[in-house]
DNA sequence: CTCCTATGTTGACAGAAGAAACATTACCGC
DNA sequence: GCGGTAATGTTTCTTCTGTCAACATAGGAG
């Protein structure tokens, strides 16, 4: 009844991760579903429950994917480039950005997924506490992923389609129209 | 056939706006159908589209509210305390604030949603440009914007969960961690 | 009163998620 | 090698959704 020799498909789960994040740029995570993705992996519509929960464990499994892509894109830059980086990388990947931060999947519900979501605010942390001059690293690192976290937004929104027509160099400008608050005295 | 009274409902659009507002809210997005809307509106199934050209059409509807009732709220507080209020809409309203700005919904395919969407910078420019000192007002509105606005999809989406124990309060304390660039001089 | 247009209704279709029961294969102890 | 068991895929079925097309009703303009 089938070809014998594909009937176990063998790098299931990784080849629906890897078109997963495919379609999921390409078309939007609307398009993105299962069965979609049981027919590019040329296998039967039922067969990625072998490997994910559901659908919303597949997308938890891709966003914390792309939570340590983004720690590890942090994590190469010098301080002070953060900023650029952390809108880089939402500009380069917006539906995965907005799939890590859409609300959409509840932290609490998927561990890994938790898990994974600190990694960005303790880069910054590491880089604020490094500065001594400062007010309050907590409050600054939380006040400066919260900048560049909306700036992504809503850059990818559209928000500032008139202000940056290049995208980069508006992010830059706006980072730099801000300064923390430093330690009195 | 049908009870002559109720044939026509005679406030369709508004009830099913306003149980869309509840269900969103109480259940998010992915349990508002359209089906269920006419369910409770006691109407048949396809009667929505007699007001609403489709799914999208009705979720852009329902943002284009949610700008405007935002855009009203940051303009009944005084300049300082805009921040807490943007951030405060988020808080009580966390799905609708995720419609308006989940980036599901393009700005470009709703021309009312795209006017709408305009009211939050326009009000934020207002405030910074009534502040002479500012080296340059366009770009620190900006970053008021992100600042806040990353903060409230952080808030909601639960990273600050240790931090903030009174988000309100964390919301202030993070705000005020930050300044803008003053003119040279 | 008649006709037109707004508004609702019915019925049908395709596509999706998911559950249950079944088939095939791979692997492990012997 | 060999047989049993767990892992991986398949089929089938149910339920729900969005959307289209054809039809029904109500209420106002003439």
């Amino acid at each position: 009844m089938y070809t014998v020799s594909t009937y176990h498909h063998g790098e299931l789960r990784p080849a629906l991760l890897r078109s997963a994040a495919q379609l999921l740029e390409k078309r939007g995570p609307q398009a993105l579903s299962l069965r979609e993705l049981a027919r590019r992996a040329g296998v039967s519509h039922n067969a990625p429950y072998r490997h994910f929960a559901g659908r919303e464990a597949l997308l938890a499994a891709l966003a914390a994917e792309g939570f340590h892509r983004l720690g590890e894109a942090l994590a190469r830059t010098a301080g002070r480039d953060m900023g650029e980086a952390y809108v880089r990388f939402a500009l380069e990947h917006p539906q995965l950005f907005r799939l890590m931060f859409g609300g959409q999947l509840r932290l609490a519900r998927h561990r890994e997924l938790a898990q994974a979501a600190l990694q960005p605010y303790e880069a910054l942390l590491t880089v604020f506490r490094a500065q001594p001059s400062l007010a309050d690293a907590e409050k600054a690192a939380a006040a400066a992923w919260a900048l560049v976290h909306g700036l992504a937004h809503l850059l990818l929104d559209g928000h500032f389609a008139r202000q940056a027509t290049d995208p980069a160099a508006f992010a830059r400008a706006v980072i730099g129209a801000v300064r923390f608050a430093s330690r009195p005295g």
